[in-house]
DNA sequence: ATTTAAAATGAACACGTTTTCATTATTCGT
DNA sequence: ACGAATAATGAAAACGTGTTCATTTTAAAT
């Protein structure tokens, strides 16, 4: 009965491996080996059996063993400049969930928070072996990345289609590309605004180093001139609640009549709300309307309840786990580009 | 001169290993990994050639093949059920600044929403060996824990003195524990409603298999019992906006005074605010006064001002990774206890 | 019943590192 | 200048797994 050692009898229980799990079941280690893989042909039996063992004991594959020889670590890096940023906090949050039932597990990384890519951290990444990142710090190189990292497919978001980035004819590199059209909502924006009145409009940027920020202005300057509207005021932000504040009582200070705010992010539209209503006083929206982008959670809370636009998180992390996911399947793919539209979510800081 | 293939010419430049280095290097293989471990013996002009080749090959050591032999993974699990809660996201942001200062990566998993815990997660992770694991989702069982896991060491955060959960006396698992004295705080709390001529009072929870939500309900009712105030009101909660906005709705709606509410975190005090500025007309803090628990970012927002319970997130995170390298340099050392303190922030929510 | 194809199996090797251990080169004290 | 202590060095083994490959067993086809 007892033929093998009791596996709790010992003071530290070795963690059980395959050959532990091979002797019990009398089978060769390969057995087990292909019991975990579904593909590999084995008696169903016999596979049943292993199964069984290995649950008893406890058993799971080493990653670390797995990974050294078939070069698939399952881990996705993920580097943000903030963890605490909503719109980023969302998406690694529903990109952990995605990722974690295809089997992958999601490695967090922090850039500096002047967002300047460390040589170190790049380095230290490759040990690790990704299979692939995500860099939400759109302001790295991607010559950086690819010469920096070993077999990770890297994946890059961009917001236009004439996008001012990778796949340039120079670089043997190909990246695998996410395009976000983010006119199409913008401009939904402006139309709302200019339906209720607004005349004198500014722009509040996000940190001038993201991508995603020179793009939106880019569009957001493009659309008022097509609409025949004055050069907009562009504001100095970085994306956080403190900045926006701090850059709308500026602009009020000098006495400007600016009566049309669009935030290059939700949470900075939040800012310019306070800074209005708490420290101006004056009111969302008779006086002052607000337009934000991203469409985070807090944006529906009633205190703000802000008039947005959205990218649809769902899509874009489908998009994302769709072209890591082929990238891994076959490494020397074509690159591909998936693209994302965005839309108008109308709430209270516009019109009644 | 070019005694060694370019590397750049291949189409596929292959991983750098431990033995490109040493051949280019003219030494052994050991000596590359030497140069790499800083306390390891070493030629000083040895060690700076060694370093300067394998920066120039853009070699890094591979943390598979090394976990496989120190076993030390250098990866930290971190167990929640959503990563997009502030408080929560706010801890992640900074634990991977401190892990990642330390040499280590974070890793991220998902519980599913009811927060059970899955034994396919835990099977799962285990494959991983991850050093250290952290579990923000209380209620996940220490038992289950240790049992499903390989040399992890998990930490435990309890919210009274006399926990009501690890190191029982039969369990021979031995846990490190961070123990969160939250009663000071709410006492505060509590004593400055009072002062501002609160009542009625009433309790917003939090998920009620969470251990923060049980100790700090506990704590609350002891604290009224102390002071001679009668039972508080408990509402249903689950830590969100939205629930936190319906509960109070239905507080109201049977026409209870109550004119002190204390919610369980930050976020559903947001939802107690909103409800009863915008949905029932009444006015924060001249009808009711409103204290939070947490202060995370958003409670400073001028739109809510909360006056809040704070744990200080730096103290909680360095002794959370106190804990963890603690444990990492000495496997067998006895269970130790950090404890951390809550101080009321006070801002506008309670009075003037 | 016999041939043919397919499925199942295990031995040996490979993955990239660190760690003994025994050996050689260096420094130190007098 | 000499023995003793110390630092530096590389060969071989180990960590836990997946994969080839040649062999054996089983099933299918005639």
């Amino acid at each position: 009965m007892s033929e093998h050692p009791n596996i709790q009898e010992a003071k530290r229980p070795e963690r059980a491996t395959a050959d532990t799990v091979a002797k019990l079941a009398g089978v060769s280690r390969v057995a087990v080996s292909r019991a975990f893989n579904p593909h590999a042909s084995l008696k169903k039996e016999k596979r049943d059996l292993i199964l069984k063992i290995a649950k008893e004991l406890g058993y799971t594959p080493d990653m670390a063993g797995r990974a050294l020889v078939t070069r698939r670590s399952h881990l996705v890096g993920v580097i943000v400049p903030d963890v605490c940023s909503p719109w980023e906090s969302q998406e690694i949050d529903a990109l952990t969930t995605a990722l974690q039932g295809e089997g992958f597990a999601t490695l967090l990384f922090k850039t500096r928070t002047d967002q300047s890519m460390d040589e170190r951290l790049l380095t230290y990444m490759k040990g690790f072996n990704l299979d692939s990142i995500i860099a939400f710090a759109e302001n790295v190189s991607p010559d950086t990345l690819t010469h920096s990292l070993g077999r990770a497919v890297p994946i890059y978001v961009s917001y236009s289609e004439d996008g001012s980035l990778p796949n340039q004819p120079g670089s043997t590199s190909v990246f695998d590309r996410l395009i976000v059209d983010q006119k199409t909502g913008i401009d939904q924006a402006v139309a709302l605004m200019q339906a209720y009145g607004c005349k004198d409009f500014a722009y509040l940027g996000g940190t001038t180093t993201s991508l995603a920020n020179t793009e939106r202005e880019r569009a957001f300057k493009s659309i008022m001139k097509e609409r025949g509207l004055p050069e907009p005021l562009v504001l100095q932000g970085d994306y956080t609640y403190e900045t926006a504040l701090a850059s709308t009582l500026d602009l009020f200070k000098v006495g400007e009549g600016v009566d049309g705010i669009f935030s290059a992010n939700d949470v900075g539209a939040f800012g310019v709300i306070d800074a209005l209503r708490f420290q101006l006083g004056l009111r969302v929206p008779e006086d002052v309307k607000v337009v934000g982008f991203d469409d985070i959670a807090q944006s529906g809370w009633l205190s703000y309840n802000l008039t947005t636009v959205k990218i649809d998180l769902e899509d874009r992390v489908r998009a994302l786990v769709r072209l890591i996911l082929r990238r891994l399947k076959d490494p020397n793919a074509p690159a591909m580009t998936e693209t994302l539209q965005t839309r108008l979510i109308v709430r209270g800081t516009v019109g009644s």
